[in-house]
DNA sequence: CGTACCTTTGATAGAGTTCAAGAACGGTGG
DNA sequence: CCACCGTTCTTGAACTCTATCAAAGGTACG
């Protein structure tokens, strides 16, 4: 019998579903609203105006008049494409692709609801990635041009300065840690991001298949399942298929920081 | 006899050392002239100001009022340190390292004349990496609180972006590449650098050890050293020690890409 | 309801690490 | 100027982790 009990939490309880209870509901198939507020908008806090004072958040308000849906499989911009908006993820799950010369291509990225993307198009005015969408999606447009004033143009910097840092912790991962800890550490990070949002920390709907996993940690989609069962089999996790429950947060956390053994 | 004839270059022509002929030099000791003008600065182009015409440029005039040395070893600062000045390489190599938990490091990136450091800082005020002279070093002060003109600011968000497309880069490397691929990419990404700051593009004197350098690939120090071998046996560098000699650069662009032989 | 995709698991192989020891280098002090 | 010492580099041998190949089972989507 597998660890996982019944299948019925799955359909009525999706954590990934990230517009919580208390949001406008959009009128799918309408235009958008034009008048977007950041302000008012629950995703606020984990989003670009984030961390800043009610009354500064303000000054996003004017900034977003668009926002685009993504469906599934399809990507919202992709390399070579020419930038002129950031984008921020309304809802939905993206992942961010890079293709070598020789076709070989990495996930560089996982990219939930309030994360900032595009940022990577400032420097040349074109994207150097790929961005697809993992499910039905949604997201606000931010025109860079607007983002004229000092406070906002401050404010982007800690987004980007913060992707840096994340960046900075994925070469960590990929540099020095073993596979049982890349692993780890991508659940750990899913986890704190979700809580970030409001959702419980344990358990959480996968968007991203086993292949996508593995191009992130640098593994292939075989270990990452191995790896998997073998969580599940030391009960550090419940895992069916993209059903993930993690049972024993402190453990996981001692995969990481044991080096050898 | 090895490939690299005599000793007498070694000495006579450092590439690393990037103050070239025509720019003003310091007077060693003394306290630093007090007005430092980014738009005469023969590095300017691949600093801060890169990129920008030349009215715009003078806009930097103003910003930095401080330089400060570091000896070989030392650091400019630390993990945790507080934050609130970028810092531009005014001469000489920097190494920054970040530090796991349990101890392990890595790498995070070398940084030759005119890349700005310190932008990790700029999110929480806090620095995230160590960043260590590796040999005697300059560097320009840039205080964040003074970068307040929005032109300013989104030259500072250019290099930014370049740092996160670099970072992307990287991330490919750690994440796709096998071992010899890894180690041509940066032999390569060096000679571009050298190359953009009016040096000779198949000559240098590498400033790391092949610890600092496998720790930066993900690679372990007898990988590196290896494969520095190999490629002297195969022809395409001349290797001895710290020298570098690029003898065939089409056909380390070869590595890169043939995937499985 | 069928088919294509995704996942799991086993067996084998290979790339790179680790351990170890000797060689080369470079800075220091006599 | 030379000898010495610590550090860095090179090279070999054995091992280990992870990739690759292969095949069966499960899921989900149209």
């Amino acid at each position: 019998m597998s660890v996982l009990e019944s299948r019925a939490p799955r359909t009525t309880r999706l954590p990934l579903t990230l517009v919580r209870a208390g949001d406008a509901p959009h009128r799918a198939g309408k235009a958008v609203d034009a008048r977007i507020h950041c302000s008012v908008c629950n995703l606020r806090e984990v989003c670009l105006p984030g961390g800043l004072p009610g009354a500064e958040q303000a000054l996003f308000d004017g900034l977003v008049y668009t926002r685009k849906r993504v469906k599934r499989g399809e990507s919202l911009y992709r390399v070579g494409t020419a930038f002129d908006s950031l984008h921020a993820v309304r809802s939905g799950f993206f992942k961010s692709r890079m293709v070598l010369a020789d076709g070989r291509d990495q996930v560089t990225g996982f990219h939930m609801a309030g994360e900032v993307l595009g940022m990577d198009g400032i420097c040349t005015e074109f994207h150097t990635t790929d961005i697809v969408a993992l499910e039905d999606s949604e997201v606000c447009v931010i025109p860079y041009a607007r983002l004229a004033e000092p406070g906002l143009q401050r404010q982007l910097q800690k987004v980007m300065s913060r992707e840096l840092v994340r960046d900075q912790g994925v070469m960590m991962l990929l540099g020095t840690m073993r596979a049982e800890e890349r692993l780890a550490a991508f659940l750990l990070n899913l986890s704190q991001r979700f809580v970030a949002r409001g959702y419980a920390p344990d358990e959480f709907h996968l968007r991203m298949t086993r292949d996508e996993i593995g191009s992130y940690l640098g593994l292939s989609l075989e270990t990452v399942s191995r790896l998997f069962s073998r969580f599940h089999d030391g009960g550090l996790i419940a895992v069916q298929q993209k059903h993930i429950r993690i049972l024993d947060i402190p453990a996981l956390k001692a995969v990481l920081g044991r080096e050898a053994n």
